[in-house]
DNA sequence: AGATTATAAATAGCAAGCTATGTGGTTGTA
DNA sequence: TACAACCACATAGCTTGCTATTTATAATCT
């Protein structure tokens, strides 16, 4: 009746996260990325011109955290902001040079990362690993109304 | 080569972090407790009186971060800190009766997230979970000078 | 057309993490 | 004994997340 927090599934995830934003940082900081800035430079590379409002329905972070967001990457020169034509109100999200130019440094980081996290795994357990998170956040986004969680989190989590 | 979030390890954990905090958040908001101050109440309830440097350490935060958690803590009036007469540095954190009396509720929150977390899981599967996260987190800490991480993240990990 | 409602984005303010630096108290040593 | 080094804690300032509210533009409904 301890509570054990060495087998508490939440305090071990929150532990995890930050040692994988550390780690992230670490090898983002020396080309002027940072964690917070990351997914959305993902969703761009993939996409550039997006509007703020799908980006946030992408990567599912609250609307005022993406507007925070991206107004300092717009101070660091990794994107520049254009008013749409048809609606007066959307702002169209682009990739400056520089930002454009970061892709592969930065999702090699990313992906170095990942390899050393799960370097003390077998192939199996890091598939494994990967498929039990999947899982987990699926039961969030099932069991949203009646009782698991309480915000957004999670932009478009369809299952392809 | 497109970098799928929906397969990258520290994607995942990050989004399931913010999941696992906010379902925490939701319950424990009410009783007067957030996020950053369940750890430190956790280590509390066990062992009363301790130093803030020994909070530190077992929580593997950083000091600056647990100095602030901790006058937030006193505002809200879960904790007193008394100055040890032995050495006029240190300071001692006692629980008020009001954070001593909030423990079972909390606990029984904190247990009620991880359940509903792991609810599509079976019980092996969640087993399997709870490992795969200590694994990683162990590597972690093992490769932590040679390459995974930079920071401090996740006190007192010896092995029992 | 005019008033209401809805939507996109910005702003204010807080929590919780971080790095870097400051400030006293303690220790050890020349 | 004085002073240098060390240690515990606090403070400043930043990022990234959140909720709640404001502002401006569309859209809709009499």
């Amino acid at each position: 009746m301890t509570f054990s927090k060495d087998s508490s599934a939440g305090y071990l995830v929150n532990d995890l996260a930050r040692r994988f934003a550390a780690a992230l940082q670490a090898r983002i900081k020396p080309i002027g990325l940072s964690t917070g800035v990351f997914p959305v430079m993902v969703q761009l590379w993939e996409d550039d011109g997006l509007t703020q409002t799908e980006l946030v329905r992408r990567i599912g972070v609250e609307q005022a955290t993406m507007a925070n967001t991206l107004a300092r990457m717009q101070r660091d020169g990794l994107i520049a902001r254009h008013r749409s034509n048809s609606d007066g109100r959307v702002q169209e999200i682009w990739l400056t040079g520089l930002g454009t130019s970061l892709r592969d440094p930065a999702i090699a980081a990313a992906e170095s990362v990942n390899a050393a996290a799960l370097s003390g795994l077998s192939a199996e357990e890091g598939e494994q690993f990967v498929h039990l998170m999947t899982k987990v956040i699926r039961t969030f986004d099932e069991g949203g109304e009646e009782g698991v969680g309480a915000g957004p989190v999670g932009g478009d989590t369809r299952q392809a």
